[in-house]
DNA sequence: GTCGCTATGCAGTTTACAAAAGCTGAAGAA
DNA sequence: TTCTTCAGCTTTTGTAAACTGCATAGCGAC
């Protein structure tokens, strides 16, 4: 019951781009530095983004990234789901037919209530909002 | 992101014991078998249980487990933690020592808000309650 | 054009941990 | 005593995450 690592260089990726003015490229090599991520990893990671078009790429000499969007419009969950598909805290919220009983199954009833609650909290809240909070905290120390 | 099978399985037999009349004692075996869970790997989860006294062992001819608690008093949330201990989605809300930067972290923030919903939603809800919901739903079918 | 820089895509390898099994012992009842 | 069941430890297995490497392709600069 853990994020992954994935997901976490994903997130600090996507805001990394956020607090950069809009529009403006960043190589990966940038931002695996930045944030003490193994660059190839993050690659495969911007990749998953690249196709849901959070994040646009740029081949050749100066290319990179940049967000597809603005950070406004882009949610936690869009983040989350491009980089490991629709979550689900067992397997069988998923899939009935893997327990036979699952129409029985309290846990399992449990867990989708639980389920739902998670993926709100990451719909409700926007890349720009934690940039937003990011900035707040700093400015305070 | 997901439910170890450790904590199904223990979720699983300590229902099953809810469902017994109350004290009376089941041998691993049994709920092994009942719920297809391999009977060492339960017997190991049940230690934990046993030793955060959510449930009783008894030894000897005829022993097993029995609830050490009514099962309206028993959270999902205790069960769960005697079997993982406390939950954290990400390491660095638990050790702000991890991460140098994790006072400017926005995702451990949002990470710690999904924590904290996640938490209550198992400490809402008690034994007794699923095995209700359990009843409810076979009962309509 | 061609050269260097950057992403793309696939095929690995390594690592970590969950899941499971095995074994020896201890407690307890008959 | 003897059988049954849990206790506790070690080891094995399986699998997915985490990471690496390389060959390719697109793009810009020159």
């Amino acid at each position: 019951m853990q994020f992954t690592k994935a997901e976490e260089y994903g997130m600090l990726g996507v805001l990394y781009l956020s607090e950069k003015t809009p529009g403006s490229i960043t190589p990966l090599s940038e931002i695996a530095e930045a944030k003490a991520i193994p660059e190839k990893f993050l690659a495969k990671i911007f990749q998953s983004l690249s196709r849901a078009t959070i994040v646009r790429s740029h081949r050749g000499v100066r290319g990179g990234f940049s967000l597809a969007k603005d950070p406004k419009e882009v949610t936690v969950k869009e983040v989350l789901e491009s980089i490991h598909g629709p979550y689900h805290l067992i397997k069988c919220t998923n899939n009935a037919d893997i327990c036979e009983k699952a129409e029985y199954c309290s846990l399992r009833e449990l867990l989708s209530i639980a389920e739902r609650k998670l993926i709100q909290i990451f719909e409700d809240h926007t890349l720009a909002e934690l940039v937003e909070w990011e900035k707040a905290k700093q400015s305070v120390s």
